[in-house]
RNA sequence: GGCUCCAUCAUCUAAUGGUUAGGAUUCAAGGUUUUCAUCCUUGCCAUAGGGGUUCGAAUCCCCUUGGAGUCACCA
C-alpha cells in the first residue's frame, strides 16, 4: 500500500490540479465592477475594476458593469458614459448592457414584497423624528443606535398619516461570518452590528444593501470583488441573501487605497480621476501596471503587461494591508513604457497633446532623442516644442556661464563653419562639424558646446547637440545662433 | 465610542517556522554623457513594542501601542 502510494502520487496531485482548474471552468466565474454615479472613474474604483476584470477574463467568465444609482438617479446616464470612455481608454470593456438599478425598480418591489407576503419583513411606522428620539436615549445611555424592532411583530392598527418603511426581519442573536477570500474568516456578533434594517424607503425606493444583494444574486455573480470598506456591510446583505434563498457568492475585500497621510484616498488628494491621469500624460499601460501592484504581487515581477497580469493574477494572493498612493513609482512606470514605445505609437499618442508629427522629416531622430527624457507623453510633448521653437528667452545664469571670453568668436567660426558644409542630415554630420572646429581652434569641446547650447536651447541642458542640429536643419541653426549672438552680446 | 480590519526599509512589496531579511521606487555617491536626462555600478534604509510556544519566530498565540474602515429612510 505504502509503495502504491508512493509511485502514484505524483500522479494523484497531477489530476488533482487538472481536476481543479476543470472543475473552475465549469463554473463560470461572473465579477462585476458596480460604482455609484459620480459622473467620473475613480482611481481606487479603477483598482478594483481592472481585478474584477483580470478575473473574468482570465477565467473566460463575464464582467458585468452596473450603476447603483438608487437614490442619486439624475445623472448616471452621463456617469456611465465616462466610465465607459475611461475604460475604452484603458481598453478595459465589460460584458452585455450596462446595469441601471434605476431601471430595476420592478424587479426590486417584487422581491420586497415577496419577502413581505412570507413574513420576512414587516412595516414600520415609525417616524424618522420618533427614530432620531430613540437614537439620541441611546446613544445618552452609551448604547449602539439601533432599532428596537417595536413593528418587528405588531398586529394593530398603523397609526394615521405615516407612510411606512419596510424593514427585514433580521436575526436576533448568533453570529454572521463573511468567509472572505482576502481577510479570512470575519466574524460578526448580531448584537453588535445587526437590527432590522429598512430596505424599502418610505417612499417605496430600496436602499442600498438590499439592491446589491438581489442585484449580485440575480445576475448571477458569483465572484465579488470590492474595496474592505464595505465589509462591514456584508452581513446585511447576507441576510438578504439568506432571506431570498440565493446562494452567498465569494467575496474578496480588497483593502483601500491611501493617501500620503494614510487615510482614505479623497478628491482632497488632487487627481482621483482617472481621465486626469491621460491628461497628464500618463499611458494606459503604465497606470494599470501601477495599479494592479498596490496590494499585490508576483515575485520580483514589477513590469506586467496586460496577458502577464491576467496569467498572474489571483484574488487569493491580494494584500490584507492597505498601500499608499505614491506617484514616484507611477512616474518610473511612464517612463519606462514611453522609453520602450515604439516611435509610431508615440506619434499617434502625441496627437491627443496637440502635436502633429508625421511630416517631419526628422521624427525618428527626435523621439528616439527625446523619449529616454520624458515621464509622460505631456513631457514628451513639452521636450519636442522645446526643440522644435527658437528660445525666446535665454536663461540669464547659463548666459552668465556659457556666453564669457571668446564665446561668440567660436559661435561666429562654427556658423562660418556650417554654412561652408554641404550634405548636412545625420548627428553624426553635424557632430564632424563640430570635431573639425575643436581640432582646428584647438579647443575643448565645452568651448563650442556651452555657447551653442545656449543659442539652440536658452539653457545649459539639453539633448545632444549634433541630434538637435539635425532635427532642426542647418538654416534654422543658423538662425538661432545668430539671435543668440545679437541677443547676448 | 461600538464593531471590524491592518502592522517588514520613506514608499510598493518578497521571504514551506531555519536567508547575511530579497527586489523595485525614492534618495546619495561614482561611472557613461562636452551638459541635463537616460543607462550602469555601489551605497543608505525595515520585521511597531512586550510577553509566550519552539532547538529555532518577520512568520504561530496573547497583550499593548499605532493606523484604517464602518456604524443613515447615502451608496
Amino acid at each position: 500500500m505504502m509503495i502504491f502510494r508512493f509511485l502514484f502520487y505524483p500522479f494523484l496531485t497531477n489530476d488533482y490540479l487538472k481536476y481543479g482548474t476543470l472543475f473552475k471552468r465549469l463554473i463560470m466565474v461572473v465579477t462585476r465592477f458596480a460604482p455609484s454615479p459620480t459622473g467620473y472613474l475613480h482611481i481606487g474604483g479603477l483598482r478594483t475594476a481592472l481585478l474584477c476584470y483580470l478575473w473574468a477574463r482570465k477565467n473566460n467568465g463575464k464582467f458585468i458593469l452596473r450603476i447603483e444609482d438608487t437614490d442619486q438617479s439624475r445623472n448616471s446616464v452621463e456617469a456611465a458614459e465616462a466610465i465607459v470612455q475611461a475604460f475604452k481608454w484603458l481598453g478595459l470593456s465589460h460584458d452585455g448592457e450596462i446595469e441601471y438599478q434605476s431601471q430595476r425598480m420592478d424587479i426590486y418591489k417584487r422581491y420586497i414584497q415577496k419577502l413581505l407576503d412570507d413574513g420576512k419583513a414587516y412595516h414600520c411606522y415609525m417616524s424618522k423624528e420618533e427614530l432620531n428620539e430613540l437614537r439620541e436615549e441611546q446613544m445618552a445611555r452609551k448604547e449602539r443606535a439601533m432599532y428596537d424592532g417595536r413593528y418587528r411583530d405588531f398586529t394593530g392598527t398603523p397609526p394615521e398619516g405615516v407612510e411606512p418603511v419596510v424593514r427585514i426581519k433580521a436575526p436576533l442573536n448568533g453570529s454572521i461570518t463573511v468567509e472572505d477570500g482576502v481577510k479570512g474568516d470575519v466574524k460578526f456578533e448580531v448584537k453588535d452590528i445587526l437590527d432590522d434594517f429598512i430596505i424599502a424607503r418610505a417612499d417605496g425606493s430600496p436602499t442600498y444593501n438590499f439592491v446589491v444583494a438581489v442585484d449580485d444574486a440575480l445576475m448571477g455573480i458569483n465572484t465579488v470583488i470590492r474595496g474592505d470598506d464595505h465589509l462591514s456591510n456584508t452581513p446585511k446583505q447576507m441576510v438578504v441573501y439568506e432571506a431570498l434563498g440565493f446562494d452567498i457568492p465569494k467575496f474578496y475585500h480588497v483593502p483601500m487605497i491611501h493617501n500620503k497621510e494614510g487615510k482614505k484616498l479623497s478628491k482632497r488628494d488632487g487627481a482621483t480621476d482617472v481621465m486626469a491621469y491621460k491628461e497628464m500624460g500618463y499611458t494606459p499601460e503604465a497606470l494599470l501596471n501601477f495599479l494592479v501592484r498596490l496590494g499585490w504581487s508576483h515575485g520580483d515581477q514589477e513590469i506586467f503587461s496586460m496577458d502577464e497580469m491576467m496569467e498572474h493574477f489571483d484574488p487569493k494572493d491580494i494584500n490584507r494591508s492597505a498601500s499608499i498612493y505614491n506617484v514616484e513609482k507611477l512616474d518610473w512606470l511612464s517612463a519606462h513604457y514611453i522609453k520602450n514605445m515604439s516611435n509610431t505609437k508615440l506619434a499617434e499618442l502625441l496627437e491627443y497633446f496637440g502635436l502633429v508629427l508625421s511630416s517631419h522629416d526628422k521624427r525618428e531622430i527626435l523621439l528616439d532623442v527625446l523619449k529616454e527624457r520624458a515621464k509622460t507623453l505631456q513631457d514628451l510633448a513639452d521636450l519636442i516644442s522645446e526643440i522644435l521653437t527658437a528660445p525666446v528667452v535665454y536663461d540669464e545664469k547659463a548666459v552668465a556661464k556659457g556666453f564669457k571670453g571668446d564665446a561668440v568668436e567660436i559661435l561666429h567660426a562654427f556658423a562660418e563653419k556650417l554654412k561652408s558644409s554641404e550634405n548636412l542630415h545625420l548627428p553624426i554630420d553635424y557632430h564632424h562639424v563640430m570635431e573639425a572646429l575643436v581640432a582646428e581652434k584647438e579647443i575643448g569641446f565645452g568651448k563650442i558646446g556651452q555657447p551653442l547650447r545656449i543659442a539652440l536651447m536658452g539653457k545649459l541642458s539639453g539633448p545632444g547637440l549634433d541630434a538637435v542640429m539635425s532635427i532642426i536643419g542647418k538654416e534654422e541653426t543658423l538662425s538661432r545662433i545668430e539671435s543668440a549672438i545679437k541677443a547676448n552680446s
